[in-house]
DNA sequence: TTACACATGTAACACGTTACATGATTTT
DNA sequence: AAAATCATGTAACGTGTTACATGTGTAA
């Protein structure tokens, strides 16, 4: 369903054919959220059917530029504000390290070397659009505004994930086990004991 | 595909039935990867058709304890030092994030407000755990090692993401934007060029 | 004129969720 | 005796990927 509201909102900012959303997709929301354009012109022919886009122009080679209608845009807003967040997360790197105990040493080494340095990669990737637009090249539109929240969570998350595989490097490489304590506060009652369970060895 | 390994790596541990598997998405994978008791059926049959899993012993109410194969153990280990890692990741939060210029100031500020009670309580659940394992309350088997690392990863995964919108608050209440500036480094060539390119008005 | 980028779409498949369906054992 | 939990499965649907298919305009 997300996807739906991507495409609104991407094309709340502006009129935009399915070509140039497939691009905005591959260059700019590949990591966040990828889209194909199979997925994307299909989305668009719903949308278009229920009213929240119609078709702005028609270009040279079947070009169809879509614009958002104001049903649209208020269908956007009832996402925003109404829907609950879907906080559902699928990293599939962190899955694979609960199975780090499988590897011999070296292989693993080897392996958290290269997803640091991707992540680390990552993170400067998005550092660099940061800087552009704190200097200010693109402008201040409300938009470009967001934009740079959500490039302040790609930084965050890739600089986190990065600092974490280094961790792993060292924690893992050990003779057998130097985790830092974690300071522990106060428990929590009902969702922690569960999960304790659920971690037990049995 | 990734399930698949998952209940391979799951099974190298012990013997379990699909209802214990179940059980163990829900209470400790739900947050890196959920998996519903359909799917993990499922992909059980695929697995013992394929020789990686066989029945270990039949229990009551049909209940079926499956335990990995020497062929599993080895298909695991080509997945973990062959299989190349997919990076995707779809988190629908920091999608929205985009789009927070089309929301009012209000309902911006209650939701980022939500956003980062959820992601610190979630840090908090994964730092109890981490202090249970610290405190040696699993044991220290291999892999109550590599779920140490798991978790710690969920720790400055939500963390990151707790602080995140909170940052996000105090750059987005202000008049207009004072977002902090980021320091640039080296521009990086290839993809950078790209997403700037993506990440501009037009 | 040949290659490349533009531009859209369909079909088949893989993965994941929800709803439905069934029945056995244990606990209250 | 009723309710809760254990335990497995199917069917329909929604979402996402890959491969196939087609044709146009522009630049080398």
């Amino acid at each position: 369903m997300s996807l739906r509201y991507a495409l609104l909102g991407l094309l709340a900012e502006q009129p935009a054919s399915g070509y140039d959303l497939t691009q905005r997709f591959e260059q700019q929301l590949a990591t966040i959220w990828p889209a194909k354009h199979p997925q994307i012109y299909g989305e668009l022919s719903r949308l278009a059917d229920a009213g929240s886009i119609e078709i702005d122009s028609e270009g040279p080679r079947g070009r169809k530029v879509y614009r958002i209608t104001d049903a649209g845009r208020a269908e956007m807003r009832r996402w925003l504000t109404e829907e609950p967040v879907d906080h559902t997360m699928r990293i599939e790197p962190i899955l694979r390290s609960l199975f780090y105990w499988l590897m011999e040493p070296d292989d693993l080494e080897r392996h958290l070397e290269r997803e640091a340095a991707y992540y680390r990669e990552q993170a400067e990737v998005f550092k660099q659009v940061a800087a552009a637009k704190d200097r200010g090249d693109y402008g201040d539109a409300p938009h470009v505004k967001s934009m740079r929240i959500t490039v302040e969570a790609g930084i965050r998350l890739y600089e986190a994930l990065a600092d974490w595989a280094e961790w792993a490097e060292t924690a893992s490489s050990g003779r057998s086990c130097e985790m830092p304590r974690v300071d522990a506060g106060e428990p929590f009652a009902s969702r922690t004991d569960e999960l304790l369970k659920g971690f037990g060895t049995d």
